[in-house]
DNA sequence: GATGATTTTTGAACGTCGTTCAAAAAATCG
DNA sequence: CGATTTTTTGAACGACGTTCAAAAATCATC
């Protein structure tokens, strides 16, 4: 019987968290209620702190399965015998169609401030990583050379680029632009700095 | 003693925009408060509904203040004979200053929503397109062959990725990046995108 | 299974926020 | 100056995140 107690409480923890991503999938993150989120969960408006400092760590936590299903999109068994480059573009490719599909959820990401009294944690800090891991790769192919420090910085960069590229796009913010225009902007552009760094490299620069 | 009354209305207008301006630059977007404003302001709080239809319209108006200042930096009379990589470099140089200069206003500018009730209105939408302009105005010397629409497109992505990076960097997501360091990568990857654009001429591409 | 101790869950209540609007104050007019 | 209109005011409202005393459930001991 031992762990009983944890086990309830992992379940509600795992059943906000649920309800939450819900919520946020389907109306955004500046939609998100505490009374909603517990109501959908099945217990009372109590029950979420009982779980979680405050919303702002539930929606940490929502954003972390994020990550994760970004992370599986973007570490499929990609063909191998792809160029570097390929790889490079299928990732941005990739980050795109999933940044349309799970809009919402996506947005979340970037628009979730933490307040000064609880800054995002190391570990959820940690969860973004992967995303200059897997784009480390292939320009490691690209540039060989290069020491893993300066990679690891123009991996951010890269990731930076498209990121802005899609995010100014999908936010409207600017003349919203056809998908299949935006999807080939984020190609030529990648397929840009790729080529770039590759004649960086030749140039002895 | 016509548009006394007017005057009265735009003075009070004026206070407002300043006293958020001031607020936003202090505190940043997510702590202004409608009481310090109209406090600041001197006048009642009502006084604040009197004159915008709610919070998110002051925002934008000092958002578009912000764009002004912006705008102001990015056409500064930058040498002209520079080259037209030389330029775009220029620009990204004084998005990124400014960024950091003024980093919470800059912040505002992409973290304020307006509900879904009252959309961003047109004029301010309007405010943003000389952002692609300026950016425009070298990319034809790069590309003289490109449509102006393409052009106009490309710009946007220019931008885009630009503003990526200084984001990802400013808003601390990820590892922070000493400025100089950041500034490097953002000339880096001007001068990358601008070698592309005219190899991509030069191959007919 | 009954009884009391302990833990968990609850939801009313609190403080803060943006926003409203009846009433007070000020300005204008005859 | 009194009447009328306009402007300004700030108490009040509803919605929000969060708290916490009390109720409900669970456990321990016989």
């Amino acid at each position: 019987m031992a762990g009983r107690r944890e086990e309830k409480r992992e379940d509600l923890k795992a059943r906000l968290i649920e309800a939450a991503r819900e919520r946020i999938a389907r109306d955004g993150l500046t939609n998100l209620r505490a009374r909603d989120i517990t109501q959908d969960a099945g217990c009372a408006l109590g029950g979420l702190y009982t779980v979680f400092s405050d919303l702002a760590e539930l929606v940490i936590h929502v954003n972390s399965a994020t990550l994760k299903a970004l992370e599986a999109k973007l570490t499929l068994p990609e063909a191998r015998d792809k160029s570097p480059t390929d790889r490079l573009r299928n990732l941005a490719q990739g980050y795109l169609a999933f940044a349309v599909e799970h809009r919402n959820l996506w947005k979340a990401l970037f628009d979730h401030f933490p307040p000064d009294t609880s800054p995002t944690p190391q570990w959820h800090l940690d969860e973004h990583l992967f995303l200059m891991d897997v784009i480390a790769e292939p320009l490691a192919e690209l540039q060989p050379d290069m020491p893993p420090e300066d990679r690891a910085i123009r991996a951010r960069t890269l990731f930076g680029a498209v990121h802005g590229v899609v995010s100014i796009s999908l936010e409207g913010r600017f003349v919203g632009l056809p998908l299949e225009r935006l999807a080939r902007e984020v190609d030529e552009l990648v397929q840009t700095i790729a080529a770039g760094a590759v004649r960086r490299r030749e140039a002895g620069a």
